[in-house]
DNA sequence: ACGGACATGTAACACGTTACATGATTAA
DNA sequence: TTAATCATGTAACGTGTTACATGTCCGT
């Protein structure tokens, strides 16, 4: 579902301009889906062209006039139809377990405190999203919504109770790079280690 | 973090081919990371090229040559580098949460069924990685996948136990939407409702 | 006979981000 | 005066996916 399905999709929920779109996102989605301006502008003009959604143009004093866009009976009939599609797989990039998953390259203190700052993050969320929740809210939106408060809690808890594991880990780990780093190689992997043939830098 | 610096961070854990980074990312990494073919061994090229990793080409009956690829001390540098970074936020996109939002909008049958599918996936891969676990794991590496372990349970849990709730709102909301459907607009939600000027279809 | 694992690589394409351009209002 | 909110949009750029090109070996 690319950034023009899930605009058509939120227009199917009400009419919105392209910043309340983008607020939206930011603010009630951002748990499974994020957009920018750049790709929501362009998503409504090219939804218009195909005649998925209309306008009405409210003039603002001294603002830009302010877009109002409104889905048309063509707009739900394609969205409804993308909708019944078996949705593909989560895209999910975590810079942050990346990080972690070399935890032993860094220091106790840097991988303390990638974590604690992470956690402080996960609780801001946490507390913006319960407070959120159980309001005027659509049956699809309080069910994600429940969804991301659950995700959110449990990795708040593992991070709490695991962290010591991994800093502690780490602490340990630091001898035997100091060792590991003599000797060529330190591969704790069972990949290909033979044959240096022809080294080519 | 992009794949190139992934593919250093892979490399810094031990040497591999392109190959077999391919399938780490995909037996290993998939929960928080993925990479196609197309992404692998361009990285890598560029790596070469920057001095960040040598290889050693293995002639192999009958195959290409498998180049099996080495961080170099630059290389080493460069990640210590890059790792020391502050991540960035994580990326998700999910198509699954972004369908649900719209529950509403689909027959209960098609909701459930979603919902059944992705639990199934979920209880396969908690079982690939619970096998996997507690083996012959790197501090992070462990740390990672328990993360995961984690998160994917409380994802299984979550569903399981409200599934219920989002499919019963759908049905009641059967009549809500044909009733809805005749006057021009259902808008549940606080947003731009006023002011048609000049509707441009 | 067919699909899957092994093995590397390229090119076209899609998609989205970042930064820029413009400009008023209001609160710290 | 600095930043944030409101408000829309474009263009360059980066990054990654998909599909293609090539070919063997092995299991069923």
């Amino acid at each position: 579902m690319d950034v023009k399905t899930l605009c058509l999709g939120i227009l199917a929920h009400g009419d919105a301009s392209g910043y309340e779109i983008k607020k939206l996102f930011e603010q009630k989605y951002s748990h499974f889906y994020e957009a920018s301006f750049g790709s929501i502008y362009p998503a409504l003009a090219r939804l218009t062209e195909a005649g998925l959604v209309s306008f009405s143009q409210q003039a603002q004093s001294k603002r830009p006039d302010k877009k109002v866009y409104r889905i048309t009976t063509a707009g739900r009939i394609a969205f409804l139809d993308d909708l019944g599609k078996m949705p593909g797989r989560d895209r999910i990039r975590s810079d942050f377990l990346a990080t972690l998953l070399f935890g032993d390259l860094l220091s106790p203190g840097q991988v303390d405190k990638m974590i604690a700052i992470r956690v402080a993050e996960y609780h801001a969320l946490i507390d913006a999203m319960a407070a959120c929740n159980t309001k005027g809210l659509t049956p699809g939106h309080a069910f994600v919504n429940g969804f991301g408060l659950t995700v959110y809690r449990a990795m708040v808890a593992y991070l709490e109770n695991n962290r010591h594991a991994l800093v502690g880990q780490t602490l340990l780990g630091a001898r035997d790079h100091a060792a590991a780093a003599k000797s060529a190689q330190a591969q704790p992997l069972p990949r290909s280690q033979p044959a240096p043939e022809e080294m080519q830098t």
